[in-house]
DNA sequence: CACCATTTGTTCGTATGTATG
DNA sequence: GCATACATACGAACAAATGGT
């Protein structure tokens, strides 16, 4: 049926909310607890999605926090 | 057109980061998940790669904090 | 100070599907 | 059909930082 990868969809959600603003710099992300419950996923995609969003820059990762969206996050031209 | 396949390729690539000294013994070597972004590969590849490495005494991997190279690897001859 | 809950960081074992030869 | 390699995913255990009680 050629679905996108959760994975994918995680990371094409939260760059699509930082693009349109949703999401401001600084603004806290959900829990990955949470993010299981909302992605209906287990911890294997969502934390690599947020691996490849801390790599590329968009979010910024604080152990014992949180997720945070970056200061400078890349344009998505 | 007989590429390596990227198990190989990992592995050739962290013995050879070792012979040279680049590695030293006790360092820590990128986690699986820098490791997919680093190499464009799924855990798959990478976690048999470190399964051979740790197997023939290159690597000591120690869940819940990371991968290291071991204190006596293989010379390399 | 000790303790604990929350949260991220990391590895581990396993399973399923897909593509290739 | 079979074997190899790979991608993705689930669930778990262990580690470490944070913040509150």
């Amino acid at each position: 049926v050629a679905e996108k990868p959760i994975q994918q969809r995680i990371i094409d959600d939260v760059r699509g909310r930082i693009a349109s603003g949703e999401l401001q710099p600084g603004d806290q992300l959900p829990s990955i607890s949470q993010m299981r419950i909302v992605y209906d996923a287990s911890d294997t995609p969502i934390k690599a999605a947020l691996a490849w969003l801390d790599a590329t820059g968009y979010i910024r990762r604080h152990q014992g926090k949180g997720v945070y969206v970056a200061e400078n996050p890349p344009t998505d031209r």
